[in-house]
DNA sequence: TCGCATAATGGAAACGCTTACAATGGTTTC
DNA sequence: GAAACCATTGTAAGCGTTTCCATTATGCGA
């Protein structure tokens, strides 16, 4: 590894030089400047992030913490973390896996934290490190998110003008922010429309989407909007079983948009969150805050892809992923 | 934070001896070690990681390198991802993510890669770190994977063991091991059973696989190895729409398991991927690695788990993920 | 009782970098 | 033309830890 001192013997100069060269090169007059400039090019110097990290106290990493369980973790978190990782390198930061609770965080300068609860909140505090959270857990903690109202808003209205009259929600049963937005998106359509409200709150799993539909008696001209893909498509598996077609009889509308790169029999129609602009909202937050500025909360717009299970008047937006 | 400077003073002895207390316990005498432990629990002091990066030249950082594109990036990583960052956590590493080619490693000790092809063997021979790569890329580098022979030949045989006759291995058409690897698994189930062979080569995506179906003339009593779950899934949405029934009529067995905690219409039955194995032995081989040993390479067994596109004479070994 | 080996502890230097301050020399100012 | 200034460069110390060597104390054999 070539340091600060290699640099500076080879250009005849003192390391302090050299470093002002890379952090204040306007303290340093043009011929010197160039003359290290060029000595470092040729020896190919990387700053040595331990030195860095000790003198400044800054480490240049982020911390993405899942809290989650291993059995229920997204699987869009994959592509999620590559935005970041992209973005941060850019920056100059490497970007850290965390999960659980037991993390050591003393080296790290920020932590993206997913899948938190709100009962997490004061473990998140005690970190003593600058925290956003992807999913709002209150207004304690500064997070990013799909504005998930104007999300089921949107699927909704969608589906109103569409001239479909009884739009059921199905929900999730949690105690969370998101749950309870996503409601208020669906309940703000049914009223501004003045159409029949038909809530339902299960749980956020195929099985008891899947079963919710032996128990309903579903109505003529009718769609879904789910609170979560997976609903739907659990959805989507009861209606298959009752022989109701879907789009043709029933339309149904998911959210979040995890399935959107497979080509599964049918695509979902959903509410996709808008993944790569998460990422850089989630650092610019993280960024914010290490200047020591409070960090404003973000609400994404989402965006309504339409896959095979709503009848599509306008042409299909997202083409597939694969070529 | 609190450093060794701060645990000696609080103990009245020199910063060495807390050192030792925590590198080289039998170096102290027990009375001195008992008095520093009681300091260190009660003020948590806990190392800092610069300062030993900075005089070991061991930073405690793994880099999982992701060289494939965004778009194909396989969901199940984010699993993998997981596996490793707990195993690491305990082994006091920490995971960092990396993405393309740019990245930065003086900082890291090691890199886990996957996704990379065979003309990445040079770069990554080039950054000077130990390297396993998840899948391999050739006897050049140190690997971790699925037997993939193993796979499609437990898959193959299990279905000519039902009394299927005809069984067309559907595999990717790449110059990668795992291609030939998964290939040479399905002929030797073949020649070891004496029936007759049907090779299609694609590539792997679910259009390709789609499309196969229409021109392939079935013959009764068949069934599918796919060499990937995407293929299978393409299959499947083929054979669909020509009215062919699965498992019914036709079986298919997919390869990763990529799709298993989905309760889609019809669950894969599918050759899954070892998550934990494989996280386990690909840490293993680094850390052999950086003792200064040569790594051996590792191929893991993989399950067969039975979905809905076969016929399953025996239990359904895996129960459904979600609760 | 003395010398010596051994155990236990401490001090100094080093890792690569930055911050704070000092030194140098030329230029401005009156 | 001397004082003050500014631009440019260098020196020293310190970040938290370890390795290497020095020091002190203890116990042992002769």
């Amino acid at each position: 590894m070539t340091t600060l001192t290699d640099i500076a013997r080879e250009a005849h100069v003192s390391k302090m030089t050299v470093s002002r060269v890379i952090n204040h090169p306007e303290q340093v007059s043009a011929d010197v400047r160039e003359l290290v400039e060029k000595v470092i090019d040729s020896l190919g110097y990387t700053p040595n992030r331990a030195a860095l990290a000790l003198t400044q106290s800054r480490h240049y990493v982020i911390q993405f913490l899942i809290l989650e369980d291993i059995e229920t973790v997204e699987p869009y978190y994959a592509k999620l973390l590559i935005y970041l990782a992209e973005e941060l390198q850019r920056l100059g930061y490497s970007l850290e896996i965390g999960h659980n609770r037991q993390v050591e965080v003393n080296h790290v300068d920020g932590l993206i934290v997913v899948g938190g609860r709100q009962t997490d909140i004061p473990f998140l505090q005690t970190l003593g490190k600058p925290v956003v959270t992807y999913g709002s857990l209150g207004p304690a903690i500064p997070f990013v998110d799909v504005d998930n109202s104007l999300g089921t808003y949107m699927a909704t209205t969608y589906l109103l003008e569409q001239g479909i009259e009884n739009i059921y929600y199905v929900g999730v049963k949690l105690p969370e922010y998101f749950a309870l937005a996503r409601l208020v998106g669906y309940l703000g359509a049914i009223n501004k429309f003045q159409t029949p409200r038909h809530v339902h709150q299960i749980l956020n799993n195929e099985k008891q989407a899947f079963q919710l539909i032996r128990h309903l008696d579903i109505k003529p001209n009718s769609a879904f909007v789910a609170a979560t893909d997976r609903i739907a498509m659990g959805l989507l598996n009861g209606l298959a079983l009752n022989k109701i077609k879907v789009p043709e009889t029933v339309s149904v509308i998911g959210f979040d948009g995890i399935f959107l790169n497979q080509i599964t029999s049918q695509r979902l129609t959903t509410v996709q969150q808008p993944l790569k602009e998460i990422a850089q909202a989630l650092i610019d937050s993280l960024l914010v805050q290490l200047e020591g500025q409070p960090a404003e909360n973000r609400l994404l717009r989402p965006h309504l892809v339409f896959g095979g299970t709503t009848i599509d008047h306008q042409p299909n937006l997202v083409p597939l992923v694969e070529t």
